[in-house]
DNA sequence: AACGCCGTTGAGAACCAGTCCCGACCAGGA
DNA sequence: TCCTGGTCGGGACTGGTTCTCAACGGCGTT
């Protein structure tokens, strides 16, 4: 098991920005789509953070920039990045979805905090063999995975206040 | 791994309903909650489905018994029930979210055909192990998981063509 | 059996993430 | 530069879920 991070999400390496705008221009080249000032804007905010963004964080980042989209927009071209493959949609139960740049093939899954939000990523080596299997044995063809534990984290005071008292109540409530 | 169906949901065993209710009847008792009529009907609804229901559902079932509850009495219901330990919540990416009667402590997971619709549940049991060792990896203490595989089944012929253009088009795209 | 407390119920309004509509706009090739 | 087909965007809309609040009904007490 690697512990990719233990911040918001995966940090994608240094002047990786540069080379996914690279990938995405070459990809919509290759659909013959249009590389707007939009697209670009919206994926620039997406390649350049190191968190789940929801379709509102981008806004806020578009804002902070000088620059702006309509929500329609900020939606549909993050639909794109996911069609693409170069994001990934998650659903963390807070009533909306958050957005992140898929940086390589490597999938990883979350650990998150139900006391203080936090997500952290981590890679089994084990999880790819089972689902593998799993697939086979169902005549399945898995496409993708999602794999999420919730629970408390061991961060901050109140975290930890929360895990001593689900301890004592036991597993069992 | 043991599948425990192939169809829409974990089938509890004949007769289980009654036992369900007398735990909740237990439940709502030791918290000084009253047991009205609308949780009763509710209730009896979700012990006796073999599926997966949305409160849609639920409210669709009761009228078909000549009962009726207001929709903010189910949702207020279900997620009693789920705070009780009695069901879980799932999100099948659907727009909306399925309950199910959570019989014993045997955690399952889920296949999910994006094509027909098709839920599947599975256990394995070296999930457990791993999850566990990943919480105490990360000073975690893990309360629920959710694991989702989602792809094509091979259930019906557009199904199975799916698969194929799938497997053809390559896990790279 | 009647009373009273207090949580529950329910109809509809409110909420809100996400989608749709459609006229104006623009990227990119001719 | 012109054309053209896809994109943009503001606002209306959708639909699942939650909120509101006055009326109601368990259930323990008297």
């Amino acid at each position: 098991m690697t512990v990719l991070s233990t911040t918001v999400a995966t940090r994608p390496p240094l002047g990786c920005a540069a080379v996914m705008m690279q990938v995405l221009r070459g990809e919509l080249r290759e659909r013959e789509l249009p590389f707007t000032h939009q697209r670009e804007a919206i994926a620039q905010v997406m390649f350049e953070s190191t968190r789940h963004l929801s379709a509102d964080d981008v806004a806020a980042a578009l804002r902070q920039r000088g620059e702006h989209a309509g929500k329609a927009t900020v939606y549909r071209t993050l639909a794109l990045l996911v069609e693409l493959g170069l994001a990934t949609e998650h659903d963390f139960d807070e009533g909306f979805k958050r957005y992140e740049t898929k940086v390589g093939a490597a999938q990883h899954d979350h650990l998150i905090c139900t006391a203080c939000g936090q997500v952290s990523t981590f890679q089994h080596p084990e999880l790819d063999r089972i689902f593998a299997e799993l697939a086979s044995e169902h005549g399945f063809e898995a496409i993708t995975r999602q794999v999420k534990v919730f629970g408390t984290c061991s961060e901050t005071a109140a975290c930890r206040e929360l895990q001593r008292a689900y301890r004592e109540a036991g597993p069992a409530s």
